[in-house]
DNA sequence: TACAGTCGGGG
DNA sequence: GTGTACGACTGTA
C-alpha cells in the first residue's frame, strides 16, 4: 500500500486497533486503514479528590497514563492544576470514564466526552473529506498522515463518492411499499418487497457490486433499514449495509426535545460504519440542502457525515468551538460549571433586551431601499472580540485583548461565507456551479446564526450571559448609527428591524445611490452592510387585531428585478394549506407586475378575477385534496391537551388507527364540515365532499384581503368578488381602548428576549 | 372576555 | 446532544 494521497472519508473506535479509518484513495481504491490512538482528559478538583482519582486509576484494570499538570479553563484567570489521563486505547476512554463520574461527583472533569472524530481532528487537522496524504505500513496499518486542504478552501478538490439511493415505492406511514426503487451508477432498479429472500439477495449483490460509500434513503432510519435488517436476519440472508466487514449498525431512539421555543421530533437513526447512511427525511436543517450542504457542514465542523446530516447546527457550531479549544489547548468542560453571575435588577433592566425593532409606517410606498448588515450578530462577535472570556461582566466587549475562542471559531467561517456570496455575485444565474455554491453559504448562514444563541445558552460548554447581552447591544447601537447615517443624507427611514432598515429618499431609485450610505455605516460601524434591493413598491402591514398597531415584521413587496419578498403572511406560514398560500402568491405575481404602486393598483381587477376562479375552484371541489393540507406541529404528548385543537384530534385518530404520534412531529390533515377534521396518516382517505370549503374560502378571502386591502381595496370589496355573494365579514376585535392611539405613534422599542434567528 | 394552542427565521 | 421567549393571531368556551 506504501504511500497515497486521498479523501478521508471516514472514523470510528475498532477494538483491536483502536481506529479504524477509510480512505478514498485517487485511484478509486476504498482502503480501510488503522492505528493505535491515545485519548486524554483532565480532571480538576481539590488536591485530597485527585489523591483519590489517582489511586482509583491506578487500582482499575484498564491501562493508563498519569500526570500532573496545568491547563487552561475559560472560565477562570490564569492556570487550572489539573490531573491529565491519557487512555492509550481510545475505545476503552468512555467506560473509564462513564464510572468515574459517579465515583467522583466533586472533581471537574474536561475533554471527557468528546467525540472521537473531534479529537483526531485536534490532534491531525483532519476533517471528514480532507484530502490526504496516507502512509501505510504491513495490513493497512497508517504511519502518517499528511493534511493537504483545509475546510476553508472554496474549491475543495470533489471526491468521487459513489452514492446508492433507495427509496420505497410510497409513504411506508400510509400505504404498505411494494418496491423498493434503487439507483446507483446511472442505472435504476425496482426490486419487489415480496418475497424477501430474492429482494434481499438482490439487494446484497448491489451493494456488492457498487460498494457505494453513501447509501441516501427515504424512510432509511424510519422504516426502510431496520425492516431490511430484520428481514436479513430472519431469512438468514446476510445484507452488507455496512462497509465494515463483521460489524452490526448503530442504532439512535427517537427523541422529543425543546429547542428555540418549540419541541422537534427527531426519528430513529441507523447509522453505518465505513459508509454513510442519510436518510433525507430525517435529516434536520440540511433537508433541502442537499447532500452538499451536509459535507460542507461536516468538513467545517469535523461531525462525522452521518451526525452532520441529522444534527441541528447548534451541535455543529458547538463542535466547531471545542475544536478550537481543543487546538488552542483551552480545556473543554465536560457540563458547563458555571452558574451566571448574579445580576442587580438595574443591570437586568440593562441587558434584558434583544434586537432592536421599529414601528414600520403602515400602507403601501414606492421605490423604497432594504439595507440589511450582513451576518449581523457574528460580525459583531468578531469585530467586537465578544466571547466569554474577554466579556467584562459590565457587559462590555474588550478589544484589547487577544482575539478570544468564539471570534477565532467564527472568523473564518464568516470570511468563507463572505467569499462564497461574493462568488455567487459574480456568477452567471445560469452557471451549473451556483446551486453548489447557495448550498454552502447556506449551510454556513446557519452555523453563524446558531453561535450567536449559544453565547445565552446556559448549558452551552462556552456560553456566557453577559456576552450574548454584549451581542444584542453591538446590534442596537450599530442600527441605530445606520439610522443616523441615513437621515442624515436626507433618507426617511420607514422601517428598522433588528438589522435591517427600509428607506426612502425621493429621486433616489438607483442602486449605485445607495453607495454613499453603505459606506458611511460600513465606516462608523465596522461592520459589512449591503443593500438587500430596491423595492418598486412595498407593504408594510397592520395588525389585524388593531388596524391601528404596525405589527414589525408582516409585510411583502416586489424588488426592482421583479422578485417578491413576503414576511409573515399566510404565503409563509408553514400552516396554509398549499391552495391558500399559491393563492396568494398568485395574486402577488399579478401585482408584481406594476412598476410602480399606481400601476400595481391597476393590476387589481386582474387579481379579484384571479381570486374569483380560485373561489370557485373551493366551492365546487375541484382543489386537489394535497393542496387543502394543514400541517401543524403535536406540541405536547396527546394526553396533556386540554382542548381539541386540531392537530389534537389529527393525533387522536392516528393513535386509534395505532399510529402513535409524538410530539414535535407535524401532523397533515384537512378541514371536515362540522369542526373536526381528517388526519392524512390513516389508511383511509378523506371523503372530498366532506371538505369544509366554507373554511377553506374564508381562509383564502383572509389571504386575499392581506394582499389587496394595501392598496386601497376594502375588505367588503374583496369578500364581495363573487356576484351575488358577499361572505361575511369577520368582525375586527379590540379596536376600542387608548392602545390604539399610543400605537399610531411611532415608537422605538426593543424585543425582549431570543431574536436570534432573525438576524441574518 | 378569557384562555388554549400555534407560528415565527433564511435562501 | 444541547436553547422552555414572546407577541400576533385564531378558535372556542
Amino acid at each position: 500500500m506504501a504511500e497515497f494521497t486521498g479523501w478521508l472519508l471516514d472514523i470510528y473506535e475498532d477494538a483491536a486497533d483502536g481506529l479504524a479509518l477509510w480512505a478514498l484513495a485517487d485511484d478509486g481504491r476504498r482502503l480501510r486503514l488503522r492505528r493505535t490512538f491515545a485519548v486524554r482528559f483532565y480532571a480538576a478538583g481539590p488536591d485530597g479528590e485527585l489523591r483519590r482519582l489517582w489511586q482509583y486509576l491506578r487500582a482499575q484494570p484498564i491501562p493508563v497514563r498519569l500526570s500532573r499538570t496545568e491547563r487552561q479553563d475559560l472560565f477562570h484567570p490564569g492556570l487550572l492544576p489539573v490531573l491529565a489521563v491519557e487512555v492509550p486505547h481510545a475505545p476503552d476512554q468512555p467506560r473509564l470514564f462513564q464510572s468515574l463520574q459517579d465515583e467522583f461527583p466533586r472533581l471537574n472533569f474536561y475533554d471527557a466526552d468528546l467525540n472521537i472524530w473531534l479529537r483526531f481532528a485536534a490532534e491531525t487537522g483532519a476533517f471528514p473529506l480532507a484530502r490526504c496524504r496516507f502512509d501505510c505500513g504491513a495490513g493497512g496499518r497508517l504511519l502518517a498522515l499528511e493534511v493537504l486542504d483545509s475546510p476553508w478552501d472554496l474549491d475543495p478538490a470533489p471526491a468521487p463518492l459513489r452514492t446508492l439511493t433507495l427509496a420505497p415505492d410510497c409513504d411506508p406511514t400510509h400505504a404498505e411499499p411494494r418496491f423498493l426503487e434503487a439507483a446507483v451508477g446511472g442505472c435504476r432498479y425496482r426490486l419487489a418487497f415480496e418475497p424477501l429472500r430474492p429482494l434481499l439477495v438482490n439487494l446484497s449483490a448491489l451493494i456488492q457490486r457498487h460498494d457505494p460509500d453513501i447509501l441516501l434513503t427515504s424512510f432509511g432510519d424510519t422504516w426502510l433499514l431496520p425492516r431490511l435488517l430484520e428481514a436479513s436476519s430472519a431469512c438468514g440472508v446476510a445484507l452488507p449495509l455496512n462497509r465494515e466487514f463483521g460489524r452490526g449498525t448503530a442504532h439512535r431512539k427517537a427523541r422529543s426535545y425543546f429547542s428555540y421555543g418549540q419541541v422537534v421530533y427527531r426519528g430513529p437513526q441507523v447509522l453505518l460504519f465505513g459508509r454513510w447512511h442519510i436518510d433525507r427525511r430525517n435529516a434536520m436543517l440540511w433537508d433541502d440542502y442537499d447532500l452538499e450542504g451536509v459535507l460542507e457542514a461536516a468538513r467545517v465542523t469535523a461531525q462525522p457525515v452521518q451526525a452532520a446530516a441529522r444534527t441541528s447546527p447548534g451541535s455543529g457550531i458547538s463542535s466547531m468551538q471545542m475544536l478550537t479549544a481543543l487546538r488552542g489547548g483551552v480545556l473543554v468542560p465536560w457540563h458547563k460549571q458555571e452558574a451566571e453571575r448574579p445580576k442587580s435588577a438595574l443591570d437586568l433592566l440593562r441587558y434584558d433586551q434583544g434586537g432592536l425593532v421599529y414601528q414600520p409606517i403602515t400602507g403601501l410606498h414606492s421605490n423604497v431601499g432594504e439595507v440589511d448588515f450582513i451576518s449581523m450578530y457574528p460580525s459583531i462577535m468578531v469585530h467586537a472580540n465578544i466571547s466569554p472570556e474577554t466579556t467584562r461582566s459590565e457587559g462590555e466587549p474588550s478589544t484589547d485583548q487577544p482575539p478570544g475562542l468564539i471570534p477565532r471559531t467564527l472568523e473564518p467561517l464568516l470570511n468563507k461565507r463572505i467569499a462564497l456570496k461574493q462568488r455567487l455575485a459574480e456568477m452567471a444565474a445560469d452557471d451549473p456551479l451556483r446551486p453548489l455554491y447557495q448550498v454552502r453559504a447556506s449551510a454556513h448562514k446557519w452555523l453563524l446564526v446558531t453561535c450567536f444563541g449559544y453565547l445565552g445558552y446556559k448549558n452551552a460548554r462556552f456560553g456566557r450571559i453577559e456576552s450574548h447581552e454584549a451581542v444584542t447591544n453591538g446590534g442596537r447601537e450599530a442600527l441605530l448609527a445606520a439610522k443616523e447615517a441615513a437621515e442624515r443624507q436626507g433618507f426617511e427611514v420607514l422601517h428598522l428591524y433588528v438589522d435591517g432598515m427600509w428607506l426612502k429618499r425621493e429621486g433616489t431609485t438607483r442602486v449605485s445611490d445607495y453607495t454613499p450610505l453603505l459606506e458611511e455605516i460600513s465606516r462608523r460601524t465596522g461592520l459589512p452592510i449591503a443593500l438587500d434591493g430596491i423595492f418598486r413598491w412595498v407593504a408594510f402591514l397592520p395588525s389585524r387585531v388593531n388596524e391601528a398597531v404596525p405589527v414589525p415584521n408582516r409585510y411583502f413587496g416586489v424588488f426592482q428585478d421583479g422578485s417578491i419578498k413576503t414576511r409573515g403572511i399566510e404565503a409563509r406560514r408553514r400552516d396554509s394549506p398549499p391552495f391558500i398560500a399559491e393563492a396568494q402568491m398568485e395574486l402577488l405575481t399579478i401585482l408584481a407586475r406594476g412598476k410602480d404602486a399606481a400601476a400595481a393598483r391597476a393590476l387589481i381587477p386582474e387579481a379579484l378575477t384571479a381570486l374569483r376562479r380560485r373561489i370557485r375552484q373551493l366551492r365546487e371541489g375541484r382543489a386537489p385534496l394535497e393542496k387543502l393540507l394543514v400541517g401543524q406541529k403535536l406540541s405536547r404528548e396527546l394526553e396533556k391537551y386540554r382542548s381539541p385543537s386540531p392537530a389534537a384530534q389529527a393525533a387522536a385518530q392516528l393513535q386509534a388507527a395505532g399510529k402513535r404520534a409524538e410530539p414535535g412531529q407535524r401532523l397533515y390533515f384537512v378541514y371536515l364540515r362540522g369542526g373536526g377534521v381528517h388526519a392524512w396518516d390513516l389508511p383511509t382517505r378523506p371523503d372530498p365532499r366532506g371538505v369544509d370549503s366554507a373554511r377553506y374560502i374564508e381562509l383564502l378571502l383572509r389571504a386575499a384581503e392581506t394582499v389587496l386591502c394595501p392598496f386601497g381595496i376594502s375588505a367588503e370589496a374583496v369578500r364581495g368578488v363573487e356576484p351575488g355573494r358577499l361572505f361575511p365579514l369577520p368582525s375586527r376585535r379590540g379596536l376600542s381602548g387608548g392602545d390604539a392611539a399610543a400605537a399610531g405613534r411611532r415608537r422605538i422599542r426593543a424585543f425582549s428576549g431570543e431574536v436570534s434567528d432573525v438576524m441574518m
